[in-house]
DNA sequence: ACATAGCAGATTGCATGCAATATGCAAGAT
DNA sequence: ATCTTGCATATTGCATGCAATCTGCTATGT
């Protein structure tokens, strides 16, 4: 019997607005973790009542959930015949990375004139330290590094459209990125693209670096797609 | 009393799947209709029984189409307050142009190089009949055919994830109409834009297409903005 | 007069129940 | 043997009810 009902003594640790997250928001987090990470594999069922059970909630927020992750394109969701988890289609790759490069395009352009010293200086604090794992030989710390200066470029872009259709469109294609092993030439070539992109972002060359960053992510889902196709774990996992 | 309830005199006029939306589709689009055309204003309250009974049907299909809206970005949602419409900030359209800018310079480009002899002569038609609607100064036939001229190369550019992503953003920038709103210098402006793109696609020149629609859609944001300045009808009509 | 606390009504968030629809299996027809 | 047809079960779609939360009003105190 807890005296404070949530669960932190009552101490209150952010002194900004409280957590208050719905039942609702909580299922689209943790259906989506499930998806993103395999846990659920693609074409597999979604039943209302099995998760019901599962999560420990009623099926209203269930059905809601499912209803939020079929907009975002990670479920499928045919009138009547329940949900599956959508397989992710070597096509939808494709047009998932050239929508992707353009975006961050956008904001590798707008970054070039818009960011402050101090983010600047911290873009050159994570490509430095990302180029150290490079040359460690340090294949996850350079994944965990390179996702996070993409993200950074996106975040500071000050377009909010172009960060929240990123996001989404990023929960798609982060799906098939933990199968994507880098190959060693690829790798160099994608460092080397770093590296042109921080030059031209230092010269305030907004075109330029616009146009690296283009190319570098249109790269990134071919060298992407390749791996699929040697590695054919993107099988569907239908039950029957 | 209908003999056929489906109003159409038991004449199966599609041979193809029979429609069946299912009620939180049909609300869904009613409440995006309300939105989009203005009759339900920036700042609105959406009250779910409210609308429940408008409607005529509970609550439930009604709470799943506010949160599909939120996902939109056409709704506004804080926790146990209640959904109202969001209102269309300037920075809002701001940043939305310059994203659909980037989409639709994508499906220019690809256009470029993939539309079919078929496919480009039904654009020649609808770039000849906006060119008619121009000369002869009907604003409401240029406006319905441009959109059309737009969407039709979205639809062709073979990307599945333009379309959606586009369809979306274009939801939330077609609010209220302003789009009709062009000065005469601005409308010169926009068809020889139109005029310029053609060029390049009969051409087949990609990277010109692509620079020519980017700009055109940039300006097109540019202007709209401008034309909110002036004739500020985007007040929040909250009521109390 | 102004601020604050407390209460009543309104509204949302979630759970549950029922009808509509789909799916799978078995029995019968061809 | 294969293809229908009908029925039982499983599952979804929607409606409704209740508790949690918010909002505005009123009363009370300073």
């Amino acid at each position: 019997m807890a005296e404070f009902p949530d669960g932190n003594g009552g101490r209150n640790v952010q002194p900004r607005a409280i957590k208050r997250s719905s039942l609702h928001d909580e299922v689209v987090a943790a259906l989506r973790k499930m998806i993103v990470s395999g846990a659920l594999g693609p074409g597999e069922r979604i039943l209302e009542k099995e998760l019901s059970t599962q999560l420990g909630v009623s099926r209203t927020p269930i059905r809601e959930a499912i209803k939020t992750l079929t907009l975002d394109g990670l479920v499928d969701s045919p009138a009547h015949r329940g949900a599956r988890v959508k397989p992710l289609e070597p096509a939808e790759i494709h047009a998932l990375f050239d929508v992707i490069a353009m975006l961050e395009s956008l904001a590798a352009e707008r970054a070039a004139t818009g960011l402050t010293p101090r983010q600047m200086r911290k873009l050159e604090t994570l490509h430095g330290r990302m180029r150290t794992a490079y040359d460690d030989g340090n294949r996850a710390r350079y994944f965990d590094l390179n996702t996070e200066i993409h993200d950074f470029l996106v975040a500071h872009s000050g377009n909010s459209i172009l960060r929240d259709t990123h996001e989404r469109l990023m929960l798609r294609a982060n799906r098939g990125r933990y199968l994507a092993i880098l190959s060693g030439t690829r790798w160099a070539e994608a460092m080397r693209q770093h590296e042109d992109l921080m030059e031209a972002l230092r010269a305030g060359e907004a075109t330029r670096a616009a146009t690296i960053w283009r190319i570098h992510l249109e790269m990134t889902g071919q060298a992407l797609l390749q791996s699929l196709e040697k590695s054919p774990e993107h099988q569907d996992e239908n039950e029957k």
